[in-house]
DNA sequence: TATCTAAGGTGATCAATAACATCTAAATGT
DNA sequence: ACATTTAGATGTTATTGATCACCTTAGATA
């Protein structure tokens, strides 16, 4: 229909990545199609690429979003405090996290499909885990950035396969055992 | 064409699996279309329903092999030596592995997608997750189950990680890292 | 053993859905 | 005011999982 102001674009544009970000990981990144996309923002799908030069532009930026939004569960800055820290391992490896697929970090849901992807998606990516990892240095007091990169390991791949085998006994164990013996 | 033997159609049946075992781990399963498969097993797709009623009844069986295939670095049985559990997990996060999507290990490849998938498709992983399970807790004398789960949550979480940031430093510094401080 | 039935595999095709291109009308800025 | 720009609707092409008629023959039956 009719043209919107710069503001409303600039707004469209965010509501397109928002939705972006939060479809590709409730249905992964092949499993979400830019007409839901659209949809989702509010628009049909023949304007997507008035903001966008294709699908995989916009994974690149919705990735970076989904990082982001990750990220805010920290104070923004470049460290992190304890309680912060110590709260987003607490968190990580829980029923609730395990079931919030649209809202979940970003880096057991889509890394598989970024592997596969191009460069900037995995450019992206490699800059949530680099933040990630220096917040849990920085929060935890750890020695190193390898020990915040084990840690989020065990974090990334129990969540991950708490999801793989489904609601359930293993899963329970399996939960419960990360966030036990990973708190150092 | 003409008809097969009973013989010969167990045969086209295994290498329909085997080769959608190997390309649901390259192209992950929706990157799979069931024609692929069946051009990887030297057929027409139109074949494909006389052995399956669905893309879905494929992928189930299909990932049911692909552990099997990563089983099979053990010696059969439910036990498993010393030397066959430190070499499965020396040889888990190295660049091999990473590089290596069509044999590699069906866990951090398809659990994303398993996740979002059907019931069968996840008790096929958390069989397979449960055999490593056993493996890995027997063959290196851990003190239970749990201390498995979060050895195999690291090694599959630093993997997918790895893929997911792509070759470079930031890999090679969380490789040699699980590596290093996981071997108990 | 002769016959009939049922089944494997092919290739064409279907409906649904994907990505992407083009078109139209309205808002912008000189 | 008016030429330009462009958001969003409409159309087109390609690909997907699945079905089809058909040809041939393996394997059960009498």
């Amino acid at each position: 229909m009719a043209r919107k102001s710069l503001a409303e674009k600039a707004e469209s544009r965010t509501r397109i990545l928002g939705a972006a970000a939060k479809l590709i990981r409730t249905n992964g990144i092949e499993g979400t199609t830019v007409a839901e996309v659209m949809e989702e923002a509010g628009m049909t799908h023949g304007g997507f690429y008035r903001h966008f030069d294709s699908k995989e532009d916009l994974v690149a930026e919705a990735i970076s979003v989904a990082v982001q939004d990750a990220l805010n569960f920290f104070s923004s800055g470049d460290s992190a405090t304890h309680e912060e820290a110590t709260a987003y391992v607490s968190n990580y490896a829980t029923k609730e996290h395990a079931r919030a697929m649209a809202s979940g970090c970003p880096i057991p849901l889509l890394s598989a499909e970024v592997a596969r992807g191009s460069d900037a998606w995995r450019d992206a990516l490699r800059a949530g885990v680099t933040k990630t990892t220096k917040k849990l240095t920085d929060g935890l007091n750890l020695k190193d950035e390898t020990d915040a990169l084990v840690l989020l390991s065990t974090l990334v791949g129990g969540l991950l396969i708490a999801r793989g085998v489904g609601e359930g006994a293993l899963q329970d164990k399996l939960l419960s055992g990360i966030t036990e013996r990973v708190q150092a």
